[in-house]
DNA sequence: TAAATTAGTTAGCATAGCTAACTATATTCC
DNA sequence: GGAATATAGTTAGCTATGCTAACTAATTTA
């Protein structure tokens, strides 16, 4: 949570890239948001199907704190994920509480699929940006990403 | 729309900026949202609202193409704004059908202060970052700017 | 002026967010 | 050991936001 609330340099200036960061954001998912009517499956369930490809098989509760939503929402993300038969439910070994969400294989080319369409949509945009300009947008990721994991907040 | 598929440059490369950039939009905008749940209203109607803001009065249509939804789901969106008396619905003077929607004085109030939020919540994030990485970042959003203006497809 | 087009609404469906209240299992504490 | 408490997930029910299909009303076109 930012709790620090200015320094030494003009606020003003930061302002304004963090307000143009923002509407950036905005526009780049619309775009790509385009890209994933296709998979039949809304943009929650794609989000936390890519957390268990990409992170592995996930407890309800560690989904939603990494979804960032609440249990009863991630409860219906995954319903739906499994009336797909993207996911599949298993019991904790340890914990009867608890059920292991894992992507099943059809759930696992899904995202492949739905990921390489929206990258190719970005990629065919950056078609034209230079070598400098490319540089310069990975550095700022770069900085985002590392802004992004310090403040892991909420 | 993208129709040239590739160029010189080797694609995996552009490819690996593509998928960097889709995540930090995805993870920017996350941050963000909650700073909006205070205003009490949800995310489409503060971007309508703010698009009649910045861009002034606005048919439904108008704001339906700009927001890139369909006009039953601007027409429901506009009539919550409207029950919350943050814009204000006029009949257009040339044309019968139309209706010319415009933000109020309470709705200019909201918006600027949700967006005064969002952008102390970047700026906060952005405190620690220096001078040489704002300007890449300065120069990563001229970059996504220019791209997302030329690719103003759908 | 009749037909076609355009602007917007209404109805009805699905997804996705929330809180409150519940069940079932684990843990803590006497 | 057993009662109280805490934790994991689900269910029910609300709102918001997206869609398509079907409608009304107004404008344009033929």
């Amino acid at each position: 949570m930012p709790k620090v609330k200015s320094k030494s340099r003009p606020l003003s200036a930061v302002d304004a890239v963090a307000d143009r960061l923002h509407s950036a954001a905005i526009h780049v998912l619309r775009r790509v948001r385009n890209q994933d009517t296709v998979t039949g499956e809304g943009p929650a369930r794609l989000s936390a199907l890519s957390v268990l490809v990409f992170g592995g098989p996930k407890t309800l509760g560690e989904l939603a704190a990494a979804e960032q939503v609440k249990p009863p929402t991630m409860s219906r993300i995954v319903a739906g994920l499994r009336r797909s038969r993207l996911v599949e439910i298993t019991a904790d070994a340890h914990d009867a509480r608890r059920k292991q969400t894992h992507a099943t294989s059809k759930g696992i080319a899904l995202l492949r699929a739905a990921r390489k369409r929206r990258v190719s949509y970005l990629a065919d945009c950056l078609t034209f940006v230079s070598k400098r300009e490319l540089a310069s947008l990975r550095q700022a990721l770069d900085l985002l990403e590392g802004m992004l994991r310090d403040r892991d907040d909420r």
